[in-house]
DNA sequence: AAAAAAGTCAACCGCGAAGGT
DNA sequence: TACCTTCGCGGTTGACTTTTT
């Protein structure tokens, strides 16, 4: 007997997530909480398998991300520990608050593995790159992460186009956030709407309503400002990694355009 | 202005771990 | 102990965008 598919294949739809669905995901999860994630495409009336749910929700619409480029700080910190823990992609967004896996793989692909190479360091060992072999087969993970502290002047002040945020490697520190994951926010939608009043986000927004309201999902419709876009969406989440001490920081750059 | 190439990143796939029965 | 289900992770793909020719 084979391993069961996440999802029958059929009748599921794959592909781009739309707006419409974007919202069926939310306001289900606001409303109670993640539960299992098989069953979330059915209760919240979606053509999706779980697994696309998860992954939609962890990397993409969770409140409590960060959107926009990695600061000079955060890409250091991920070379750091990529050269302590290698592509254990989880374990390095653990200690970047607000960054998914997925988000600091392809910023590893796409911006920092080229950096390295650029500067002759072969981005799989942290050691130099023409004798990246040799190097390799006695290093250590202590001397990999020293070496790559090294580099780490020159590679911020070879870019430093990336916007500063504060960074730190305590997620209690960076997020006003009820913890995040398997449990807080995404458990409990109360919290959700306790937080959001108590940051001064009035709730006389009627997008707000649904999160609070008893009203049966689809109910939503309308009380969103659903334009078709999801940038409402960037802008709280945005509010969302704002901590109390953090507020002139990060609150307000989506507004004024300085994050993306 | 159009085509091609390169870059970016959301989403998918398959596997292994964990937990339940 | 074996089997099953669910979840999470890391690698990869491919659609879309931007840059270059």
């Amino acid at each position: 007997m084979g391993r069961q598919p996440c999802c029958d294949k059929q009748g599921v739809k794959r592909g781009p997530w739309t707006a419409e669905e974007d919202k069926k995901l939310i306001s289900f999860i606001l409303t109670h909480g993640r539960c299992c994630w098989r069953a979330v495409p059915k209760l919240a009336g979606l053509l999706r398998c779980g697994k696309s749910c998860r992954l939609r929700w962890t990397n993409y619409l969770r409140p409590d991300l960060k959107r926009g480029l990695l600061s000079t700080a955060e890409e250091q910190l991920v070379i750091d520990l990529h050269a302590k823990l290698g592509n254990r992609w989880s374990k390095i967004a653990a200690k970047l608050p607000g960054r998914t896996d997925n988000e600091i793989k392809n910023h590893w692909n796409t911006h920092i593995k080229k950096k390295l190479i650029k500067m002759g360091i072969d981005p799989a060992t942290h050691q130099p790159l023409a004798n990246s072999k040799a190097a390799s087969s006695q290093s250590t993970v202590t001397d990999e992460s020293a070496k790559s502290s090294d580099f780490r002047e020159e590679l911020s002040l070879k870019d430093d186009s990336h916007r500063e945020v504060p960074l730190s490697t305590d997620s209690s520190e960076q997020s006003s956030w009820p913890e995040s994951g398997t449990n807080g926010c995404d458990q409990d939608p109360e919290l959700l709407v306790n937080w959001l009043s108590e940051t001064d986000l009035s709730m006389d927004e009627p997008w707000l309503n649904f999160m609070s309201s008893n009203d049966e999902l689809g109910n939503v419709e309308g009380m969103l400002p659903w334009d078709g876009t999801t940038d409402w969406l960037l802008d709280y989440q945005d509010f969302g990694m704002c901590s109390s001490n953090s507020v002139d920081n990060s609150m307000f750059h989506a507004s004024n355009g300085s994050n993306f």
